[in-house]
DNA sequence: AAGAACAAAATGGTTTAACCATTAGGATTA
DNA sequence: TAATCCTAATGGTTAAACCATTTTGTTCTT
């Protein structure tokens, strides 16, 4: 029925005071806090304590720490680093495998390419052909690890299109992670490499002529085959 | 080209060590790390920088710290918990609205609750059912509040059953922060809640014949009629 | 005047030593 | 036997000092 009473711990009061006037804005990002030694006079406290709260703060992703004189608690604009962060612990810890991710993908990302082409602006499909072309080139000269990195642009830059930011943090963070585990399951070679530009090129086409239903059929198919490699199905 | 050489902090080296011990399985959930004034014996540190990395893995959901003889840092089974708060703070701060999680909602929960339905077991459904019949009595007693919490667990319970924590996470963290607002936007009525009741009774029909399809349907539909109230396109 | 070298000051990072608050478990008592 | 109290271990907090880093201004050299 009830919650234990708030145990008294004066960090987390430090740092329930300080979340709440950045989540309100009345501290703006870019904003410099007070230095250590007149903050804990602030808040009439020691400066481990203090030193404990804007710990959490900063791990939530809030403030950032600089060194030197004018230094200090910067706050930060919020972003899914965080996030992405907590998932990575998840996938590290074998809580999540990249199987699960894998299957995730299969089901969303049709539907993030169809919403990202219904939005897509003509500097949206300019900015896909440059990446395009940078991969190509990554194919030419047969540097897989650039390719890999371009690809994952390339989606990331996908979910961007979207308009969402969390169309926008699933597909980073799941590319993301991904890829960091990529080539222990999956290494690269020229075969695979080609598969997937000639897969983009048809996106890229579907894109252009707004075509939803066809770039995310191809995208969900090319998410399938990888998967299906992944989990050995078809080695 | 290069990163910054790691600067001098010693609290994130404490933190990386427990860290890599725990995702390694050296420290399994449940284990205690011996007492403060051991620990910072062992990492050559003083009490203060300790307790700094100590809370720092308390926020990344690693180890709990309870009070007391007998008390000091657990290893944590690690769980979506810090994901969501993260989330939530993106939702607080106004990175993400509920707009945007709604939307996502329309493109994903169609699929989960096809898996969902392709792996359900006869104790899911029959667990599905209970809730149902509590949801019921809700509404028979005019009880909003605990008929929304209800409907959260329900949802809840259809991404366990996909057997994927990436969807369990999704779903989970969806349903805990728009239901968190959702007085806010969309206050329960007497019409509402039956027709939430109804798509319910539906869905768990589709589910027991295996009918996925008919399940994806009938949940995407829901969702996009919510969707649609809440921007007031059908006010 | 321009640039390099140096010095000063502010700020975060760390250390130490002490005391307070909470709690499990044993000792005591009714 | 059951309730109560005491004890000791442990996290929570405080205080004062010193170290390390970085910006800024000053001085020296050319």
């Amino acid at each position: 029925m009830f919650k234990r009473a708030k145990q008294s711990r004066v960090f987390q009061d430090v740092v329930d005071q300080i979340q709440e006037a950045i989540l309100t804005k009345k501290l703006a990002p870019g904003t410099r806090l007070p230095a250590e030694r007149d903050l804990k006079e602030m808040f009439n406290t020691s400066r481990g304590t203090l030193r404990e709260a804007l710990r959490v703060l900063e791990q939530k992703g809030l403030i950032e720490i600089k060194l030197g004189v004018a230094g200090g608690a910067i706050v930060k604009q919020i972003d899914t680093d965080p996030l992405m962060e907590s998932l990575a612990l998840l996938i590290q810890s074998g809580e999540v495998s990249l199987e699960h991710l894998s299957e995730f993908r299969i089901k969303i990302e049709g539907s993030l390419v169809e919403l990202a082409t219904e939005r897509a602006s003509p500097k949206d499909i300019e900015e896909l052909e440059r990446l395009q072309a940078r991969a190509r080139h990554c194919y030419d000269i047969q540097d897989w690890e650039s390719f890999l990195k371009t690809d994952e642009a390339m989606h990331t830059y996908i979910g961007t299109m979207t308009r969402n930011p969390v169309f926008q943090f699933v597909q980073k963070s799941i590319h993301d992670n991904i890829h960091r585990y990529y080539q222990d399951f999956l290494p690269m070679n020229r075969e695979r490499t080609l598969e997937n530009l000639q897969d983009f090129d048809k996106i890229i086409t579907a894109m252009k002529s707004k075509n939803g239903a066809a770039a995310s059929a191809i995208i969900t198919d090319h998410v399938q085959r990888f998967h299906d490699k992944m989990t050995g199905k078809r080695p």
